[in-house]
DNA sequence: ATGACGCTTGAAATCGTTTTTATTCGCCGC
DNA sequence: GCGGCGAATAAAAACGATTTCAAGCGTCAT
C-alpha cells in the first residue's frame, strides 16, 4: 500500500512556476493571450514534475467526458451460441482509430435495439460520453432517429433506410450478395438458399436485394422459399441447410451471412450425407478467418472488420471535431476469397468468371 | 438540435424542496444523521424531478471514478488470425457481474503483458478508474506485482505462480489438462500431443503438470517431444498436427487449448489423409460451442466464459467494497462434453469413464 | 433559569479545471 | 503630467457534488 506522493495539480504548477492557474491553463491550451516565453517556462515546468491535467476537473467544467461510449450487442443468450462476431475485433479497431487522442472508450452491453436504445437514451441525457457508436442497424432504426434529432455525435457501422443524414461505415452487402449469389448461378445452381440474419436488420434487406438482383439478371426465377432469416449462431445455419436441402425441390447452393452459418450449414449438409463441393455449394461473409480451415475449405467474401473499427473511431473523431457527417461515409467492398466450397464437380468448365 | 432544459441538479433539487444541498446529498446517500421523514421528501421529489446524480461532480469531490477498466488483448496481428477467445463474451459478463451497481467498465486494448503493465500503470496513475480486470496472466506477472504493491483493486482471470494474495478467477487447468490427457490413455493412446499457449503463461504450466500427472499416474513416460507451446490461431493449431502426426513415431491423441487450434488440428490431420476417431482423437477446452459443429463434433471441455466474466465483475465490485482478497478467488472446474473426435474405434470398449 | 447535550439542518470549503472579468503596468499622444 | 489604451497576467466565479463544521433548537438536569 505505498502511498504516492499525490499527483501534481494546476495548482502545483502554479507555485513552481509563480504563474496565476489562470495563466497556466491559458498557457497549457496555446491561449493566443499568453506570451511565447510563458508558455515556454509553463510548459518546461509541467514537463519537469510531470504535469497532466486531471480529467475529472475537465470535465466538470467543460462538461465533455473524454470518452467514447461503444454499445456492443450480445445475443440475449439462453445458452450461449457461437454467433461468429469477433466484436473484440471491432473494439480493437476503434480503439486504434481512437489512438492519439485523448478520447477513451467505454463499452456498453446491449441485448437487443430496444435495450440499445434506452442505453444511447442514458449516455445522452447523463452525458456519460461525447459520442457513440453501435452497429446491427435496422431498416427503421430508433437509435439512428434518436440521436439524429437529439443532435448527438455518432457514428454508426450499417445505415438504416431512413433518410437521414449521419456518420457511417458500411459494407456493401447488396453487392456481395449479388456476387455470391451470380457465382453460385455461374456455377451450375439455380435452387440457392440465402441464410440471411434477421430480417429487421438493414443489411439483411440489402442481401435480399443482391440476391434478387443476380436472378433476374439471369433470367432465373428468384426462389423466394429458399430465403431464411434467424440470428447468427451456428444452430441456425444447420438447421436452415436441413430444412432447405431437405426440399423436395432441394437448395443445392448456400449463400451464407457468416461463418458461424456456414459452419453449420456444412454439417447439416453432411448429416444429410451430402457431399460439399458435389452436391452442394456453401458460400459466406468471413470476417474471422477460420473458413480456410473448414471441411471443405470456404470460399468467402471477406471483411477486414477490424479496419472498419478503426474507420469508425476515426469518423466519430471526426465528428467531434465538428465535422459535417454527409462528408463521413463509406462503403467497403468485401474481397472474394475463392477456395473450394463453391465448385460443383460436375459443371466444373464453368468456375472463374466473377 | 433539440435544447434539452438543462438537467436538475442537487441545487435544483435544493429549490424544490428548500433543504439544502448539504442535506439534500446526505439524504440522498442515505446518510444516518438525516429524518426519514426529511429523507422521504427529497426522495420523493428527486424522483419527481428526475434527478440523477452528476458522475462528474461526484467524482471530482470523491476522487472516485465509477469506472473499471478491462485490459482486452488483442493479437498483435500483422494479418488477422482467429483465436477462437471470444472476450465480448467475459465482457458481457463482467457487465452483468458489474449490473446494478454505478460502475461502468471501460475497455483498453492491449498487445501484449508489457503494454498491459503500462496501460495498468496509466490507470492507476492517472485515477482513470476505481478497479482494474485483466486476463492473460503469466507465470511471473508484473502487472500482478505492481498491482499489489500499489494496493490498487484488482481481480484477474487467472492466477500468477508469485506468492501474493489477489483476488482471482481461474479455470482448473491442471484438472482439464489431466482429465483429457487420461481420457486419451485410456482410450489406447500412448503418443499424445499437447497442443499448448505461450508457455510464459501460468495455465500453460498448469496445463503442462495436468498432462504429465497422467502419464506419471498411468506409469507411462511422459512424451516431452510432444508438447508444443504457440498463439491459440487455427494456424498453429493445424501447424502442430502436422508436425506431430507427421514424425517418425507419431502423434496419436492431440489435447488442444481450445476450438480454434482444435480447427486447425482436424485441417491439419484431415490433409494427413487420417481419419479422425480411427486414427487421430482431438479434444480441446471449449468455451464457444463451436466444436459440436466440427468434423467430426469434438469431445471438449465446457467453460463457461461468460459467468467467468460475471464473477470477475463480482469479485471487483466486493473488493471495491474493501472486503479481503483472500476470500475472493475462486477455481473453475470444466464440464467434459464427450462427443465423437476422442473415441477410437478399434479400442471401442475402453469408451465411458472419466 | 441556565448551560449542556442531542438531534437535525445549513453554511462554507473543497476537489481541479476553464472562462469571464478585473487589475496592473508601460507607453503613447496631447 | 495625465488620461487612455493595449498587452499580459491575476482574481474570481463556475461546474456539481461531498464533507466538515457551525448553528439552531428543544429537552433535561442542575
Amino acid at each position: 500500500m505505498a502511498d504516492h506522493p499525490p499527483r501534481p495539480t494546476i495548482k502545483t504548477l502554479s507555485e513552481v512556476t509563480g504563474f496565476s492557474i489562470a495563466t497556466i491553463s491559458k498557457a497549457l491550451n496555446d491561449s493566443p493571450v499568453v506570451t511565447q516565453a510563458t508558455k515556454a517556462v509553463i510548459r518546461q515546468a509541467a514537463g519537469q514534475i510531470g504535469y497532466a491535467a486531471s480529467l475529472r476537473g475537465m470535465s466538470l467544467r467543460t462538461g465533455r467526458t473524454y470518452q467514447v461510449a461503444v454499445l456492443m450487442p450480445v445475443a440475449s443468450a439462453s445458452g450461449f451460441e457461437w454467433d461468429g462476431v469477433d466484436y473484440a475485433q471491432i473494439l480493437s479497431g476503434i480503439a486504434a482509430g481512437l489512438e492519439g487522442s485523448p478520447y477513451r472508450m467505454s463499452v456498453h452491453v446491449v441485448r437487443d435495439a430496444e435495450e440499445g436504445l434506452a442505453t444511447a437514451r442514458q449516455v445522452v441525457e447523463g452525458h456519460l460520453a461525447d459520442g457513440l457508436i453501435f452497429s446491427g442497424i435496422q431498416a427503421q432504426d430508433a437509435r439512428v432517429a434518436y440521436l439524429c434529432d437529439a443532435g448527438f455525435p455518432f457514428v454508426t457501422l450499417g445505415r438504416c433506410r431512413q433518410d437521414l443524414t449521419y456518420a457511417h461505415v458500411d459494407v456493401d452487402s447488396e453487392w456481395a450478395a449479388w456476387a455470391a449469389t451470380s457465382r453460385l448461378i455461374a456455377g451450375g445452381h439455380q435452387r440457392i438458399a440465402l441464410i440471411n440474419p434477421d430480417p429487421r436488420l438493414s443489411y439483411a434487406l440489402d442481401r435480399i436485394d443482391g440476391f434478387t438482383r443476380a436472378f433476374t439478371q439471369a433470367n432465373l426465377p428468384v426462389p423466394q422459399d429458399l430465403i431464411l432469416g434467424g440470428d447468427l449462431s451456428t444452430r441456425f445455419g444447420k438447421e436452415a441447410a436441413l430444412a432447405l436441402a431437405g426440399l423436395p425441390d432441394p437448395a443445392t447452393g448456400f449463400v451464407c451471412v457468416n461463418e458461424s452459418t456456414a459452419l453449420g450449414a456444412l454439417a447439416g449438409l453432411r448429416d444429410l450425407g451430402l457431399t460439399i463441393g458435389r452436391e452442394a455449394s456453401v458460400i459466406a461473409y468471413d470476417d474471422i478467418n477460420a473458413s480456410a480451415y473448414f471441411a471443405p475449405p470456404l470460399t468467402t467474401f471477406y471483411l477486414p472488420i477490424e479496419d472498419l473499427g478503426r474507420q469508425l473511431g476515426g469518423f466519430l473523431l471526426r465528428r467531434l471535431a465538428g465535422e459535417d457527417p454527409a462528408t463521413l461515409q463509406q462503403l467497403t467492398r468485401p474481397d472474394l476469397v475463392a477456395r473450394q466450397s463453391d465448385r460443383l464437380e460436375r459443371v466444373l468448365p464453368w468456375e472463374g468468371n466473377t
